[in-house]
DNA sequence: TACCAGGATGTTG
DNA sequence: CAACATCATGGT
């Protein structure tokens, strides 16, 4: 059991919400209270579940552990697992300067109000984030999940745990060794299968990587980013907030950023770029995080 | 039926 | 450089 110790400012309850807002999500589980999540490191599978207690999050790891007990390899385990959790679901956003920063504007003080101590639910893995973006890219979130679905469950690996079935996302080697022609039968669309493999294969390659990525400064990684065929600045712009902590990271272009915006500030019709980046200037250093409570508003 | 979905790219004028 | 077509399907 690893004890993770939560600030003061975290809402479990709106993280709950956040993760169970679409059925087929299947890179994780939520039963009741709890969060199931398998990831694949290293070739290996690890299966944990999260649980919030006294203030503090509580992760049990169910696969077997291949190393001896208090090894330094099961050291590293935990602490991986740990660091995920940690960065998964935020914990260490001063949120405190973005509910100040977010006094600038009354619409998205109200938010910060309504969804007091939501911290902002990540995707530790870069991987994971251009690939989820890149298939949301142009088409309703649905079937976007669907998509998803398929690319999972046909090309991920999966684990029994109590006659449960839990899927990892497939690693950057895995797909990159795909055909477009292997993306076809589940419905991408050929330019969209193209782009998986592009980042796939920057993956595996070797010529992009998370840790490389992330020592560089803002503007340096958005450049990075969107040199690669099928990431344009919304992905790009997506994928720095909900990986690499850019909380300024501004996906202006979203459509549901422009319909959560329309509504909260009861507008005629959409905002175009132009306005959404100039109401932008008022959250300014939290513009990614902004854009996060504005779709948590889209939750209804 | 037409139009829009958590866009990006290639082509055209 | 801006406007437009294209993608592949589900929802309204």
């Amino acid at each position: 059991m690893i004890h993770l110790p939560t600030p003061t400012a975290f809402s479990f309850t709106e993280t709950l919400r956040f993760l169970t807002r679409n059925e087929k999500e299947c890179l994780h589980t939520v039963k009741g209270e709890t969060i199931f999540k398998l990831l694949e490191i290293d070739g290996e599978l690890v299966l944990f579940s999260i649980n919030f207690l006294d203030s503090s999050l509580q992760i049990t790891i169910h696969t077997p552990i291949t190393s001896p007990k208090s090894s330094p390899q099961e050291r590293t385990l935990f602490e991986f697992v740990k660091k995920y959790v940690q960065n998964w679901f935020d914990l260490e956003a001063n949120l405190t300067d973005f509910y100040k920063t977010a006094q600038n504007d009354e619409i998205l003080a109200n938010l910060c109000q309504r969804f007091h101590g939501l911290r902002m639910v990540g995707m530790p893995d870069l991987f994971e984030s251009l690939v989820w973006s890149i298939i949301g890219q142009q088409i309703n979130l649905n079937f976007a999940y669907s998509l998803k679905e398929r690319l999972v469950k046909n090309f991920g690996k999966s684990l029994v745990y109590n006659d449960e079935t839990f899927f990892a996302l497939p690693t950057p080697e895995k797909l990159a060794n795909l055909s477009l022609e292997d993306f076809q039968p589940h419905q991408f669309s050929r330019s969209k299968a193209q782009y998986i493999l592009n980042i796939s294969r920057a993956f595996a390659d070797g010529n992009l990587s998370q840790r490389d990525l992330e020592k560089l400064p803002f503007e340096e990684i958005r450049e990075k980013l969107v040199q690669i065929k099928g990431v344009g600045n919304w992905t790009a712009n997506y994928s720095m907030m909900k990986s690499l902590k850019n909380y300024d990271a501004f996906p202006v272009e979203d459509v549901g950023l422009h319909n959560a915006v329309k509504t909260q500030y009861s507008l005629e019709g959409k905002p175009s770029i132009v306005t959404l980046n100039l109401m932008s200037e008022k959250w300014s250093g939290w513009k990614g995080y902004a854009t996060f409570y504005f779709w948590h508003s889209l939750l209804g």
